[in-house]
DNA sequence: CGTTTCATTGAGTGCGATCAAGCCGTGTGG
DNA sequence: CCACACGGCTTGATCGCACTCAATGAAACG
């Protein structure tokens, strides 16, 4: 039995919106921000000197080729933090999938709290853990899923937000073919497949309902 | 003008090995084993409760789907740290490429040191944000990159390793393929055609030359 | 209502996978 | 020493999944 390398040691009480320990302390410092549909929020190269945390809305990471080729990184969601970054300069960049409101808070007054509070650095800590995770399993989506396995995996983890029987794309086509690493007609003929066997079924373009998610967790691969 | 979010507190000095400030410490410490080829390193699903630094050899991170598709993380080289988790269980399984010689220590010693001394936390930070790091281009390289690009990726890498005019391939075809979401006859085609094209010249099977290195950079996308 | 943007669907193509044969270096036993 | 087997790699032929190109449909918006 060993313990855990990362652990917060500030609990957080009661909140409005999903939380972890770093999302705390930018709760009582940052100040808020909105950005309108498909603004950026930071810049690929752009100096990495703040930090943020989205309070409504939903963000995506992005990196470009020079052709043109685009390549979504994540899509975070309220509560969570993002543009947390080691190097100097960032690796993608951000902006707002619709309108968004997003808390904001310097780097270095980050830093500066964790010289006394020993319970900062293991947030930073466990927020790139999480990166890291996720990156992993993209490439694993990536490099060893079938289109359809792409899309159901995709579909599993937006289900999973919200536990309801009724779920919210909030991302475009275009957004989920860039994520996926497919073309949009095929992110949607894998939705019209995935409807067709009864494993989901679309109310509008963007909301859907998980009708066996048996089915959907086992065609994720 | 920001200071880095991470930065190593302890200074390596002179060093046989590509060191960070990490593997520093755990040369202090750790306990020495020797791998064959293919042997198993740890285990999917096995605790993290070990972290480990290659002394000579290669070791590659891979991961398996139920029905058999593998997919590769990453390789890592003399001086590498690998095995530094943040979760309970691996997410990964580890093998050597051949035979190695791997320096191993406890979780549990890091993080009592860490208690004591400052400096060692950043440096598992740092630590991780290269795997971060590397995650993120590989994601890359899996959505967007056509297989020429894959390959030529790959060849920029093992070569950018040592400087010299020749480099080595210490994975296999099958190694390759699997880190790049390809198969071993894409591989070899896309080796083959690099070299008709003049921009790489492989002396043995898993010795090759970058014989333009310009056009292999533009290659890799 | 027309315009614009986003999504779906169809037809045909092509890149990389699959299937299959042969090559080559290495090791093993006669 | 050669004969043979074996594993890793290359090359060829063909297949099929996902891409491309194109047309249509469906919302959103002025």
């Amino acid at each position: 039995m060993t313990a855990p390398l990362i652990s917060s040691t500030i609990h957080a009480g009661a909140q409005p919106l999903p939380s972890d320990g770093l999302a705390d302390v930018m709760s009582q410092m940052g100040l808020r921000t909105t950005y309108a549909r498909d603004e950026e929020i930071f810049g690929q190269d752009e100096e990495t000197n703040l930090v943020y945390r989205v309070i409504d809305g939903v963000v995506r990471t992005t990196r470009l080729m020079a052709d043109g080729r685009r390549q979504i990184g994540d899509f975070y969601f309220a509560g969570q933090v993002f543009g947390l970054e080691c190097g100097q300069t960032r690796r993608f960049s951000a902006e707002a999938l619709g309108d968004c409101t997003i808390e904001v808070m310097r780097r270095s007054t980050l830093e500066s709290l964790a010289e006394t509070d020993p319970g900062i650095e293991p947030m930073m800590m466990q927020a790139i853990a999480r990166e890291l995770d996720r990156a992993q399993d993209h490439v694993l989506l990536l490099g060893r899923k079938t289109a359809c396995e792409r899309v159901a995996s995709l579909l599993l983890e937006v289900a999973g937000r919200n536990g309801e029987d009724e779920a919210d794309l909030p991302m475009t086509r275009q957004d989920m073919a860039d994520y996926l690493g497919l073309t949009i007609e095929t992110v949607s003929r894998m939705l019209s497949q995935l409807q067709s066997k009864a494993v989901i079924r679309f109310r509008g373009l963007r909301t859907f309902e998980v009708c066996n998610s048996r089915a959907l967790l086992r065609m994720a691969g």
